[in-house]
DNA sequence: CTCGGAATGTAGCCTAGGCTACACTCTGTT
DNA sequence: AACAGAGTGTAGCCTAGGCTACATTCCGAG
């Protein structure tokens, strides 16, 4: 996961090799790749919940486009992963950190839609790309972003 | 429809077209991401064919930061979906459809990075963003950043 | 020509993220 | 109060993409 910025946990120290840059370079889109789908998840929950006052599997399912045990699951890591919590067929919450990852989750995905947009992209297109975009988006990039939005 | 701006109360009814445009977003970036590992693969095995005149697994692996087995399972997988061949203990190389692959694929490389630059994002970020951004730029957004490089 | 080390390939294990099938719980209607 | 149907959860299977450990092949020194 890109955007808390949360370090990876050990590395066996490879010091010797010359050019660990690339590597180095697709390692991070890997480990990006690998929150994807954990900040899509906060996100959506977080519009659930303030739209709706609620977030079920079902919804969120759907609105994914993938099957309800599918989603179950992914909610399960979510709850693992401290971002949410969930009781038996009472819905599914953000706990603070999730709360906190969905509000900059959401803050990226509308300036890197509007990056899109502010460059001429057709509307669905950005859309469309930004959706997988946004996860490789880093701070430096994002704040490059907004400073282009901001001065036009 | 992307982050909703506020609560919509109620349905107008809208049962029938239900929303396969956040889903379908979705999957587009799910599938997306798919080919992303395979595309870079081409791209790096064409770089090295072109510049030191054979690909070897070991290579390749220590390119990506992965063990050697894992490059050779993906080279498996390059070689099924009919973009490369080896033969055992003689290298990988890129069939026709692998090699036009690769062209599109550093030639977008190239302009996503140069766009980032243009925005001014620092080297090193712009280098490593792009390595995950590139494989969720649709060919329509493409166009954009090539237009906004020509003009800008 | 032989042999040892590097490269290559194979086997097996793990997790993430899909799926279907089936079982259980909840709830609105009758 | 009962029950049908929707929603939820569990189990088990699959593939991709990581890893380690081990087996095999190749090749350059000696
Ligand atoms: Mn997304
Ligand atoms: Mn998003
Ligand atoms: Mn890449
Ligand atoms: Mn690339």
């Amino acid at each position: 996961m890109s955007v808390p910025s949360v370090a990876p946990s050990i590395q066996p120290a490879q010091a010797l090799p010359a050019e660990p840059t690339q590597a180095s370079r697709f390692g991070k889109a890997r480990s990006a790749q690998s929150g994807a789908l954990l900040e899509d998840y906060v996100e959506l929950i977080s519009d659930l919940l303030a739209s709706g006052g609620e977030a079920r599997p079902t919804d969120i399912a759907r609105r994914f486009g993938v099957a309800h045990a599918t989603a179950i699951k992914t909610i399960g890591r979510l709850k693992r992963e401290g971002l949410a919590v969930a009781k038996p067929y009472r819905g599914v919450f953000l706990t603070e950190a999730g709360d906190h990852l969905a509000a900059r989750v959401r803050a990226r995905h509308r300036v890197v839609v509007d990056l899109l947009l502010a460059l001429g992209v057709p509307c669905e297109a950005a859309e469309s790309d930004a959706e997988g975009i946004e996860h490789h988006v880093s701070d430096a990039t994002l704040a490059a972003f907004a400073r282009f939005l901001a001065q036009g």
